[in-house]
DNA sequence: CTCTGTGAACCACTTCACAGCA
DNA sequence: TGCTGTGAAGTGGTTCACAGAG
């Protein structure tokens, strides 16, 4: 299945949740549409991908689909999350409330600095020693590891993750990383991000100059 | 031109820092290519865009390109940044020292919340009130914005924001957020990212199952 | 002979448009 | 009639393959 299909699962399933919140028992693709500022045929073709889930000349059952959506993007159990590298990001993602929510569990958080081992976030996670690691990975059963170490770091870090059987990975590190197929990486890469908005800027920019 | 073409530059533009760094002076598309796990008619393509930049039967210039990829995203000017929000993510990013290097300066970080305005980020950073947020894009001449507020409050800073005259945000907030043409959202989604990885898992265990 | 720059072919995702069911 | 599910058409981005420069 293409990423960005189940992406858009994910905002849809958001959306479902807030507008279930409002009391509102049914909605068309037309209307999750609108509220997603998206197209309706892609909202209804992601849904078929997976099932008939629509009511002909009605639309979805809001219940049935967050179900159903839960289902499918694997939300219906707890997922059991390491966070490796306690600097500011590691830190902050350790202490985020957000996730606990959705069904992801913080259940560590490692560093390999020894000044770091034995502290505590703010909100009181206990950092461990990421020589550990992979001990961890087994003894916790561990599904996903996040990965907010420094560049330099990250590919050691995430070799020892999958020796340990890891096989879902998130990493806030831009060096390109390496794993075996079976193992899923997803990047958030925040200086792409300000790049990219930087890119327009100049870009706007220069056309303010070339027309001038 | 794409988005995707522009998350690449700066992809590009990390490994030449990086190889430069090593004393390599002229790099090929395809080595290029072979460190980034890319495809190398696409990165000729990419840099095609905007130039012609390469020395055919050579490669490209290392340090010439780094000045053109530097150029072209904006990177030869530096932006003024503004962290809405002095949550946990708000405080990780005024005190994550990688943007400074890449030409991005946080310049102030504000809340709306009394008790946290006037205190500061582990790092040192103030906290201000977010009620001056428009008159501090004006005074600041800042450029872009990252908003860390929760998903109830982002369209209401964007619209200050917005009417304050920014034309560049990054937000991760996961509410959808309308804004005027002119201006430019990029969006990081954590939770997203998390049940893409989620999604994965269930996946390979259903196929497991059904193959059992 | 090597490696760029690029038209053409390819592929994937999106949107349209409509048949079919409630 | 209203809205889903879906083949067909459209769009945009990627990869191929080669002409041409050094």
């Amino acid at each position: 299945m293409p990423e960005l299909t189940t992406n858009r699962l994910s905002v849809y399933l958001r959306c479902l949740d807030e507008v279930a919140g409002q009391g509102v028992r049914t909605i068309s693709s037309t209307g999750l549409a609108q509220r997603l500022d998206l197209n309706a045929a892609q909202i209804r073709k992601d849904l078929a991908h997976f099932g008939e889930f629509g009511v002909r000349g009605v639309g979805y059952a809001v219940e049935d689909l967050r179900q159903h959506l839960r289902a499918i993007l694997g939300l219906d159990r707890r997922h059991r999350v390491v966070i490796v590298g306690a600097g500011n990001l590691g830190l902050a993602l350790a202490d985020y409330g957000g996730f606990r929510s959705d069904g992801f569990d913080i259940v560590a958080l490692v560093d390999s600095a020894p000044e770091k081992i034995g502290t505590r976030s703010r909100g009181g996670v206990p950092v461990g020693d990421a020589a550990e690691l992979a001990s961890l990975v087994t003894r916790e059963r561990l599904d996903i590891a996040v990965i907010a170490v420094p560049p330099a770091a990250a590919q050691q870090v995430v070799d020892q993750l999958v020796k340990a059987g890891i096989s879902a990975i998130l990493t806030f590190s831009p060096a390109p990383v390496r794993v075996p197929e079976h193992v899923r990486v997803r990047r958030v890469d925040l200086s792409v991000q300000l790049e990219g908005l930087s890119y327009f800027l100049a870009s706007e920019r220069d056309e303010a100059n070339a027309t001038r």
